[in-house]
DNA sequence: CCGCGCCATGACAACGCTGTCAACGCGAAC
DNA sequence: GTTCGCGTTGACAGCGTTGTCATGGCGCGG
């Protein structure tokens, strides 16, 4: 069989009467091109259908036209969250994205992706939480000198650049919700301790509280760990005295799955006899009854303007300081809360 | 700052005092290297710590060390699993994946991914459902001469090489786990008609309802469309009537968390009123109470074992079949099955 | 002892593109 | 009219690897 030998640069600079050199500068939007010369080479290159080589590209010039993600994220509703915003905006600049995983707790973890850095030679890597956060993960990525762009980083926010979305603010906003249903007694299960986002909730929640003047009762906030058994123990010692929250804000949504869990075992029913919010919205938040009233983090678009950072290469501000994109949330209200009962 | 030199080759030959041709044998794992000189080498690149570069490779050779996943499943979790098995084999054979969302109810679905592969180069696709059934990827995919292999196809199975499961029979071991429980009025709900899958798993129903001389009461086989509200809503009609099923097969875990829902809102109780089953062993399959029992798909596991034929390059058997991999499931039973109560 | 063939190795071109630098043409400034 | 400068273009050399082909050495049979 004729092997199908694909359209080169050299048959679209033939076909457009120029060298093969003005094709690179018209593809690469380069300056100092005649708008009427652009114009022959785009038409040749529609024409032929011409696709550049990536491979080719990357070992000539400076850029892979590929992007990486690095995920150890345990949601996999996340992840793919990420991936998807990520690769259409990769797409519409003719990026590429290669995933990869990352077993952050092997001892070998940096050592992973050192070599995936050197054989790719990737224009910039996409970091989500928790590997985000990593110092090692960071520091490697540094002395490889690939850029890297954040997303929902927890501290060290002057090491690089990032994207995210004001955690306080929203767990404050959806404080301000259980409130105006006219709850005050509100149980708060707080996330994993190592993630930064678990301290930022929990910061909006007691923000909100104080602002509206209602206390806070110390022994209704309870440790959890993001996990859906976490969030039912915790609703377990919540809920089990007499006297008991008429509301629980738990930190994310598997969580908040773990409170309802929780409620129909001990024949109480949401939200008629008790509230119950979350955080991310995830897709389980809505294949439970009652479904979630949460927090809807805007992550395919938090992983948009990643890329988009990346790829511009605005990496740092005019100052010097990382580059940040701050995007919005919304409060999604569904059927797990309900004005509190006279 | 000085730029980064990376380690060429050509520092691995003149480390080990030979060609970079031997290097490159010796890489490849050509044969005629002699062993003296293979060990050179291997300790030259050892110590130099080379990683050769990907966009030389595929450049230059036939081979660009990438390989593409093409998806459009609506549940981000399948998703994720695929990328996790496919990326942890491709990792231990030196590939890396690129992962392609696709819009399969675009007009111009199949020309969003011809730049792709005319740009990429990639070694070979991996599809799963639904994409891996579209006859225009699938001949989009042939005519780029892009070898593939498909993830649980529905039909075509002499098309390409493909890696799949027993939906069949795993739905019938399910209904006999049901059957065994006590129970004898059970409800099927099907799942997606275009999906392959919905097929086999009413079928495998079928079956094991005859071969335990069970009868199917049609009445209590409703479509569903593998969504949580189209569960819901076939559970709401399931079990609205007096004389209704004590359990309920729904064909993926979405639809049975719809089912649950729709049983705590008619006041049942799970598993004690009605047993519940899915199939999928989704996260959210935990994340409600009760449990979900269910059937675990080795959805990592075909992935990673496509991602091993397109590696190896087995595409067809001897006699120039498609080479096709059948893998186990397990069935997982949790809370929400309980015998039939006398 | 010569010649053939195979194993082991290397020289060199090629892959498709971009970076560098030189060259050309044309209008403005002198 | 000549010079200078700038906008525009092209020639050419890589980028780091693999494919092709040539070369040299060595064992073995005649």
């Amino acid at each position: 069989m004729e092997a199908v030998r694909s359209i080169t640069i050299n048959d679209v600079a033939a076909k457009a009467g120029v060298s093969i050199k003005t094709v690179s500068r018209v593809l690469n939007r380069e300056p100092n091109v005649k708008d009427d010369t652009r114009e022959r080479v785009l038409a040749a290159v529609q024409e032929l259908n011409y696709k550049p080589n990536v491979s080719a590209r990357s070992l000539a010039g400076s850029r892979s036209y590929l992007i990486g993600v690095f995920f150890d994220n345990p949601s996999p509703a996340y992840n793919a969250d990420v991936h998807m915003g990520a690769v259409l905006r990769c797409r519409e600049a003719g990026y590429h994205l290669l995933v990869e995983p990352l077993d952050s707790t092997a001892a070998d973890f940096a050592s992973q992706l050192i070599p995936m850095l050197a054989t790719l030679r990737v224009d910039g890597v996409l970091l989500t939480p928790p590997v985000c956060d990593s110092p090692v993960l960071l520091d490697a990525l540094d002395a490889a000198q690939v850029p890297y762009v954040r997303v929902a980083p927890d501290g060290q926010l002057d090491r690089a650049a990032y994207v995210h979305m004001d955690d306080r603010r929203a767990a404050a906003e959806m404080t301000s919700h259980l409130i105006g249903l006219g709850h005050r007694d509100i149980g708060f299960i707080k996330g994993h301790p190592d993630h930064g986002a678990s301290h930022l909730r929990e910061e909006g929640f007691r923000e909100a509280m104080k602002a509206h003047g209602v206390a806070v009762r110390e022994d209704w906030v309870v440790q959890g760990w993001f996990s859906f058994q976490s969030g039912f123990e915790a609703a377990k010692t919540l809920l089990a005295a007499k006297d008991r929250p008429t509301a629980v804000f738990a930190s994310n949504d598997d969580m908040a799955l773990g409170v309802i869990a929780a409620a129909h075992q001990l024949r109480l029913t949401v939200p008629d006899d008790l509230s119950v919010v979350g955080f991310d919205d995830t897709p389980s938040a809505r294949m439970v009854w009652p479904q979630l009233t949460t927090i809807r983090q805007p992550i395919a678009n938090m992983a948009a303007a990643a890329a988009d950072l990346l790829i511009s290469g605005e990496m740092t501000t005019e100052d010097g300081a990382p580059a940040s994109r701050l995007l919005d949330f919304e409060l999604v209200v569904r059927d797990s809360t309900k004005p509190l009962k006279g």
